[in-house]
RNA sequence: CGCGGGGUGGAGCAGCCAGGUAGCUCGUCGGGCUCAUAACCCGAAGGUCGCAGGUUCGAAUCCUGCCCCCGCUACCA
């Protein structure tokens, strides 16, 4: 089956942060997972680069938009690499094979009669040369930024006639439950959707701006950036692959992960929109939460560096490598919540749950098959009682990563860490060892450890992948395929190498 | 104003949709073990589940009202 997922495209006026890292590593958890499963997956990621804040800050520092683009979009590409992403692909709207497909897609929905010439009206800037939306003007209608009044200005726009996609949004809505999760954020969606929805321009008069995709029935004018963006995540299909067109493969979209900022956007304008081209419509949008920074007395609130508890990605993944904060971030915070993310609490959970429950559950186990069993894993059947516990796991995570419930999977995953590690205990292998009449129960013992430890290894490769390979290469068992994630589903006797630490601990 | 979400032992959360001895992680205290990254395991203390009513044999779970917190209420991406 195919699997189609889409992180946003991020806006290249701003440095990569946590924000980025965070929904990149929650689309590719997914898309790794579902290629474990055998599944034909596509995964893309990229930038989005037109519209006026591109514009401005280029001719601020004397560039052109381009310029700009190039050197800003470079930074979110050298950010995928770094933290571990497997995107299939990398976007840029500022490509023109990405833009003829914008203008197909957006003169037919031109052809089929969703649009129409109107007048925009708005608060304008003459500074900023910029209309402001009802939420920026500060107090006295002046403008937040220069502090002069706002002027009322009037501009020919094209408009999309989203009021006429009201009834077929509603019907998606209560048709489709799962389209957009979780279920507060579908309620937000249908609750707008309910209330009227008005008509929105689509396009931006090329006198105030040039920086965008050309309106191909009228070339005075540009899309408005949203537009351009949203069709992103179809355009990218047609040219992702040299020669090829992968549309028929993928279109549509399984699962679009984005934050709760963007969800209107993608759960109101972008299905009218494809409504209106005669395209089919994505199957999920997962709108996750924000990760708030905490300082020193637990109070949240979003970033501020002069508290000095902010956790910076890159920091983080100097010292502790990209596994670390991949799985930090969907462990802390529930994936859909919001919840508080700080360095105190990374350190507590890399040290207790990443070195401590699994990283020293691989050493121990690794190291008591080298000591008792010359570093092969005994030819013996597996501990019944141990499988119990393992009954239903890949079933269980594979059920909830369908759902995107990608911090509720990783509990039920750690659950069985937690497990192996009493199971050492219960069975104290340093004991048996001593009783060569109990050479057998060692046996079984090890084996046993070994199993599990490596249907742990499996199951959490799209979350640490780096450090699962470690470990599954430790036990000699490489393969990651998830009809592996079954206690005994492997044989015994592979050659188990003793393992370095995966997750050391600093020294400082 | 309207809509939506939330208020559970010191902290962070699950349970609520399909009512029936309040669960998990961290922290604290006590104990065990020695294979292991001074890691691991066991036990204990600690909550009348925001407040007040109601339904029920029985409510954290359903209903009503109230208090407090947060989000959305449209064209910055």
């Amino acid at each position: 089956m195919a699997f189609y997922v889409t992180t946003p495209i991020y806006y290249v006026n701003a440095a990569p942060h946590l924000g980025h890292a965070y929904s990149t590593i929650g689309a590719d958890i997914l898309a790794r997972h579902m290629r474990q499963r055998g599944e034909d997956v596509f995964f893309l990621t990229g930038t989005d680069e037109h519209g006026e804040p591109v514009a401005q800050a280029a001719e601020r520092e004397g560039v052109t938009p381009q310029e700009l683009a190039d050197r800003n979009a470079a930074r979110f590409q050298a950010l995928m690499p770094r933290i571990n992403a497997s995107n299939d692909f990398f976007i840029r709207t500022s490509d023109p094979r990405h833009e003829v497909r914008v203008q197909e897609v957006m003169q037919r929905i031109h052809d089929n009669g969703h649009t129409y010439k109107g007048t925009y009206e708005g608060w304008y800037c003459p500074r900023c040369a910029d209309f402001k939306t009802e939420q920026e003007i500060a107090e006295g209608n002046i403008c937040p930024i220069h502090r002069i009044p706002l002027d009322r200005e009037q501009e020919e726009n094209w408009f999309f006639r989203l009021s006429a996609f009201q009834e077929r949004l509603e019907a998606l809505y209560a048709q489709q439950a799962d389209f957009v999760t979780p279920r507060q954020r579908r309620n937000e969606a249908a609750a707008f959707i309910t209330g009227g929805l008005n008509d929105v321009s689509l396009s931006r008069s090329k006198r105030k701006l040039t920086w965008g995709v050309e309106v191909p029935w009228d070339d005075e004018h540009v899309f408005y950036v949203w537009f351009d963006a949203l069709l992103n995540y179809y355009t990218a299909l047609g040219f992702a692959r040299d020669g090829e067109d992968l549309t028929g493969e993928f279109w549509p979209a399984t699962y679009h992960v984005m934050g709760k900022d963007i969800l209107k956007f993608h759960a109101v304008f972008w299905p009218a929109m494809l409504m209106a081209a005669d395209l089919p419509l994505p199957e999920h949008l997962f709108i996750h939460g924000y990760l708030l920074m905490r300082d020193a007395s637990g109070a949240e609130s979003k970033m501020s560096k002069s508290l000095g508890n902010v956790l910076d990605p890159f920091e983080v993944m100097d010292r502790f490598g990209a596994d670390a904060l991949r799985y930090y971030c969907f462990r802390e915070v529930s994936f859909g919540q919001d919840g508080g993310v700080s360095t105190t609490t990374f350190g507590e959970r890399y040290e207790s749950e990443l070195a401590n429950d699994l990283g020293n559950l691989a050493s121990r186990t690794t190291a008591m098959i080298s000591r008792y069993r010359d570093g092969v894993v005994p030819e013996v059947g597996v501990d019944p009682e141990l499988g119990e516990d393992f009954a239903g796991l890949r079933e269980e995570v594979t059920g909830l990563l369908d759902r995107a419930e990608i911090t509720q999977a990783l509990e039920r995953i750690w659950q069985r860490v937690r497990r192996l590690n009493r199971y050492v205990e219960e069975r104290a292998p340093w004991q048996l060892a001593k009783d060569e009449g109990r050479s057998g129960e060692l046996d079984t013992t090890l084996r046993s450890l070994a199993e599990g430890l490596r249907v742990v290894g499996v199951l959490l490769t799209p979350y640490i992948p780096e450090s699962a390979g470690k470990l599954l290469a430790a036990l000699g068992r490489e393969d990651t395929a998830l009809t592996g994630a079954e206690y005994g589903a492997a044989p015994g006797g592979a050659r188990v190498d003793r393992l370095a630490p995966l997750f050391p601990k600093p020294q400082d």
